[in-house]
DNA sequence: GCTCTGACGTAAG
DNA sequence: ACTTACGCCAGAG
């Protein structure tokens, strides 16, 4: 398996995983990382959003994949060269029920402990396992 | 093919 | 609480 099939793999599994965020609730990309089983790079997750922008006819494009519920772990749109995108992810995010605050910089914040999910695993990875495991969630 | 950058995160000073 | 340093690795020049 070349480097390259690996990479891909990984696109894959980002946006497979970022579908799982539900409407309305947002996550952290190192979160995402974490959950696709590579927690060391979290940069390459949001190159994987990145990319997905110019993928608008392929399977997975900004359309089918929520890629606005993914944010930094500070609960701010991590800005970024077009300040255009990061108002568009802030209005996308309030279309869905999410508030979204500026501060003081014109930093567009979430409220983590209101929108955040951040679950121990994938629910598609769980697999309707067993969940006798805990009954836990604050 | 090498270098620099970047939609991040964590540790250390 | 703030600033610096570093790891990570896919794109773009």
């Amino acid at each position: 398996m070349a480097r390259s099939d690996e990479a891909a793999a990984f696109f894959f599994t980002v946006y497979r995983a970022v579908q799982e965020i539900p409407e309305g609730k947002v996550t952290s990309y190192g979160h995402i990382a974490k959950l696709v089983g590579t927690p060391q790079r979290p940069r390459q997750v949001g190159v994987c959003l990145k990319h997905l922008s110019q993928d608008a006819g392929a399977r997975y494009n900004h359309e089918s994949v929520p890629w606005q519920r993914v944010i930094n772990a500070k609960g701010v749109i991590s800005p970024r060269s077009q300040p255009s995108g990061t108002r568009n992810q802030a209005a996308a995010l309030q279309a869905e029920g999410v508030t979204v605050t500026t501060g003081a910089l014109g930093e567009l914040m979430v409220d983590l402990g209101e929108f955040g999910w951040f679950p121990n695993s994938l629910p598609s990875d769980q697999d309707e396992k067993d969940e006798s495991e805990d009954g836990n969630e604050d």
